[in-house]
DNA sequence: CATAGTCAAATTGTATACAATCCACAATCA
DNA sequence: TGATTGTGGATTGTATACAATTTGACTATG
């Protein structure tokens, strides 16, 4: 008799580190700022203890890059970097294809359904935070699914950065036809109920493609002058 | 004029780490051990602060567990994880060989038929921790060469569960022929020689295959009773 | 006898204090 | 002037002190 679920306790480390994730996702911290810890101190109204433990947690992320007695600074992504990402990223989800393919029920494709669906509702209500929200947890989707625990754990180590990245999407591409992400999650469910997996994965290496050019050509945009961490 | 080579402080944090990695690599350390903080901080003579940052690194290494408020428990690995993990690295081999199958060079090649002649050198020497050591050389070999941030990343962090999981084969596998490891070796070189992509997949498939039944059957023979952490 | 309540020891989580390091800029000298 | 060398302030790295949590044994109680 299952009645309540579990309640764990979230400690001050993650909570932190939270914060700060959230706050380069949403660009209110920009690349190759310095993050000074007794900032976040004050700010968060937490010791330097916790924020200390975030931002290791971030380094591993790649969300943060720390130098040696320097500090923490905001990662920078360039066109290889982006570059980096996304052939990962197909890599990882392909990877999921090939565990999960069939082993979908109609509950997942119901849920899928669902989910882009919704996405195409928030589209329309131009509500772009639950845009990506969505289009997160579609491909969130499939990856738990796979219940393959290193394939999970790569992969949330790098939501985080393609986050950050279509934040900067976002902000160097302000005409960007979301209707795409759509379309292409159609035909990646349609992959799926053909149990195709070669044209899933060619669906995959597309999709990311693409996506890939649209945040170089944004990243380009906005181009910083500036290449390395600096202060 | 070059004389001194560069010198680079290594933070205590990282010191641990490594002294705390080797230890349950080599089996010092047991599965599901509680390590105690304040026990470390005794034996390596620094107090809890780079301890804890340690900790926390391995953490995402997966080497050890953390409940919170009960501490940190070597991880223990079961039949399934010993699955995802060779799965997973197959995935990463074969990824990588996508990446560098036509930019190897000769240097390369002589480097990695180097690395499996020093390895021969040492199963004859009985040298197992050196048999290990080069065996793992030559795959970081390959890794690195594809000069893939996220890639390298991803492998470090399961290299070392590797390791950890290779020594339980040591362990329950003691008449396990370290011969076979050259034959494989020898295969996977001649199939990038060869530019023969599938072939090449196809044998780190079947390679990772054989390991992880070997680790198994390992993990079987030496079954602990017990399957999660107690204290 | 089973259950609930209480408390102490061990351990982790957090805060703060102190030491080491880095960097910018002034001071010095050829 | 230009290069090199002190020096101080800011910041991180480490140590330690204190608070919170968990656990298990023990007791009380129906």
């Amino acid at each position: 008799m299952v009645v309540f679920s579990q309640i764990r306790a979230v400690s001050l480390r993650e909570q932190v580190a939270e914060q700060i994730r959230t706050a380069i996702i949403e660009g209110r911290l920009s690349p190759n700022d310095h993050i000074v810890e007794a900032s976040l101190t004050e700010q968060l109204g937490v010791s330097r203890t916790p924020v200390r433990e975030a931002l290791i947690l971030l380094e591993r992320e790649a969300l943060v890059i720390s130098l040696p007695n320097r500090g923490c600074f905001v990662r920078a992504f360039n066109a290889e970097d982006v570059h980096a990402l996304f052939s990962m990223r197909v890599t990882l989800e392909n990877f999921a294809a090939e565990l999960i393919i069939d082993h979908l029920t109609d509950a997942d494709y119901e849920r899928l359904n669902h989910l882009v669906e919704q996405q195409q509702f928030y589209i329309q209500q131009a509500d772009f935070k639950q845009v990506r929200s969505t289009d997160m947890a579609f491909h969130q989707h499939l990856i738990n699914r796979s219940e393959h625990p290193l394939l999970m754990r790569n992969w949330q180590e790098i939501v985080a950065q393609v986050a950050a990245v279509l934040y900067v999407r976002a902000e160097g591409h302000p005409n960007y036809d979301e209707m795409r992400a759509i379309h292409d999650h159609r035909r990646i469910l349609e992959a799926y109920q053909a149990h195709d997996l070669e044209l899933l994965k060619a669906e995959n290496r597309r999709i990311n493609q693409r996506v890939q050019e649209e945040c170089t050509q944004a990243l380009a945009r906005i181009a910083t002058p500036e290449g390395k961490p600096k202060r």
